[in-house]
DNA sequence: TTGTAGGCGTTATCAA
DNA sequence: TTGATAACGCCTACAA
């Protein structure tokens, strides 16, 4: 069965193309009675409009490209996806998502990009963007937001966690808990790329003298550079090494996210330390695997950035915005909050 | 800055239109040096060509939708979108994912779908089709693949991750631990949608008599019927409930989901009952949180299965096939593995 | 190997 | 409120 055109409905309704465009539009400078006529032609023809026709007359492609750091499959990546297309699609927008994982796929996206009228809109999601980079955002023609990307001034809007607010909790917490000497464990972080992340030992140095603790009572571990991912069990036992093995004798740990949470609690059980009696952890993000593994966290909700995100983007779009979506101003930060689970404790010492 | 066209570029590079249509396409019938000029000239006015001009005029969209019955940011959708991703991208295809969450969404969007010819085919993800959905995408003239659709024929191709087979090994595990006694637990399952993971209790039952258990060894414990997703602790509650109450005194469980399994252990330790030492769980997916949890159970693969899915999608697109990416018989299923984590042990009894 | 020209299915402008 | 008609930017026979 061969696709119908907008002509064949214009025949059967017997109006002009012009006026089933219109009435499939939903404009208001259509008689009801010619809408009707046309919607049931339409439905007759199992005939909808074609995207790329209207994209190519109207310059506009309903389209809006989401690009993220990580992989689909990443939990902060996937719910930030989510709450995009939880808000883009009733708005008839397509999400197209895109994934660059290194400095080099960046540079090669980007130097195509602006050329590249293929969308509305673009969402970056999650990684720091060199000044060349921010250049070619802001050369292109299309709105651009961002999602927890450090100083994202260089897009039109932006929403982020507020890693600095959400450190500050987790060391307040360490600090109620009577813990005097505190570290914070984290990833060995290539140099070539910044990811939203990577704020997160600044915030907690930050967060750690702000609440009284000084050079003697901080640590910072940190696996030793590699290439390539690795193993969370191998990074834990790096960084559980270093932990017992400092003089300062921490009693708890703050690690840069859930994942590396979780995999110094097992190492750290593992040692014959109990985690909290011994030793506290607070992960960071409240991904699904800290419920599943009891831990105490800093709880921030990547599908209400998307959200969020989608919103602005409608908003730079002239589009109305749906009731249930929040919107305020254009560069937005949201609150972390803590999650007390069952890995925090006491300090004995 | 305007964005350019091909007519700019034509000029910019002393050929015709077509040809640089053809150089950008990297025909083959284009001297070398034709193609330098044009992708010289390209690169000078910052051009690409633009993806709906062409849909239009090839009738090829370079969009593939991927149907989920998830959200986005559920386990198995996001990484069977991670997989379908990863092998159409390279190959110049926009992914387009789609979620349909009940029986009406699904009956409004397959009535849609065929009129609609906005992609190049269609991944339908992890839900059963009624006769009549059956019939539309049928109906419609682009390729539709299934993943993890059971009795998926009705589909040009499809991959599953073999429910029973998994289940047997669930099931053969705890026979060997020497459990005599064995349960099932699962969430309630609306009856007017049916999932690929409802399988699994057919699965369960197959599998236990295969193995010997009669009727008085086997227990299916499921929740109350409910509209909306119960939270996962009152499920648990429900389900332990029924284990601890039945008079076959179950000393094993099989789980319909990593969730549910995790769920079970937490509310069964809570009632003060050891796992494994007085109870085995045995999750199914091998989820991120499994790990989280130590949970034992059967790994299955979404990413894989996606990225079959995409690999079927290009084959029945006629497009040369990527040479790391598996493909078989246009119908495949994938084994489960089982993992053996800190979930099961031996039977005391 | 390259050029010419018609057409892909809509939208938008301008009249009517 | 509706109807002609010229774009929109590219592809693809077909011809050269």
């Amino acid at each position: 069965m061969a696709r119908s055109t907008i002509a064949d409905v214009a025949k059967l309704a017997g109006v002009s193309q012009a006026t089933v465009s219109r009435a499939l539009h939903g404009a208001d400078n259509v008689t009801e009675r010619t809408r009707q006529k046309v919607e049931q032609a339409a439905d007759q023809l199992n005939f909808t409009l074609s995207k790329n026709a209207s994209s190519l007359a109207s310059g506009k492609t309903m389209r809006v490209i989401l690009l993220s750091s990580g992989k689909l499959n990443d939990w902060f990546d996937a719910n930030v996806l989510e709450g995009v297309y939880e808000v883009l699609d009733p708005e008839g927008y397509d999400v197209s998502p895109a994934v660059i994982l290194g400095k080099e796929e960046a540079d090669a996206y980007f130097a195509q990009l602006p050329k590249n009228r293929n969308a509305d809109a673009i969402i970056v999601s999650s990684f720091q963007l060199d000044g060349t980079l921010q250049q070619q955002l802001k050369g292109i023609d299309m709105p651009s937001v961002g999602v927890n990307i450090p100083s994202a001034s260089f897009c039109d809007a932006s929403v982020e966690a507020d890693n600095f607010g959400g450190m500050e909790k987790a060391v307040r917490l360490l600090k109620s808990l009577g813990h005097r000497s505190i570290a914070f464990a984290v990833d060995y972080i290539p140099t070539n790329m910044v990811y939203s992340t990577s704020q997160r030992t600044e915030a907690f140095l930050e967060a750690a003298e702000q609440n009284g603790y000084d050079e003697d009572h901080i640590d910072i571990v940190s696996a030793e550079p590699h290439e390539r991912p690795l193993p969370l069990s191998e990074l834990a036992s790096q960084l559980v090494a270093q932990l017992l093995s400092s003089q300062r004798h921490p009693t708890a740990v703050c690690a840069e996210t859930d994942a590396v949470a979780i995999a110094l609690v097992k190492e750290l059980r593992r040692q014959h330390l109990r985690v909290p009696e011994d030793v506290s952890v607070i992960g960071f993000d409240d991904a699904n695997i800290a419920v599943a593994a009891d831990l105490t966290t800093i709880h921030q909700d990547p599908v209400e950035l998307g959200r969020m995100a989608a919103a602005k983007v409608l908003q730079l779009l002239g589009k109305p915005i749906p009731t249930d979506v929040h919107v305020g101003a254009l560069h937005e930060s949201l609150e972390p909050t803590i999650v007390l689970r069952e890995t925090t404790g006491r300090s004995d010492s």
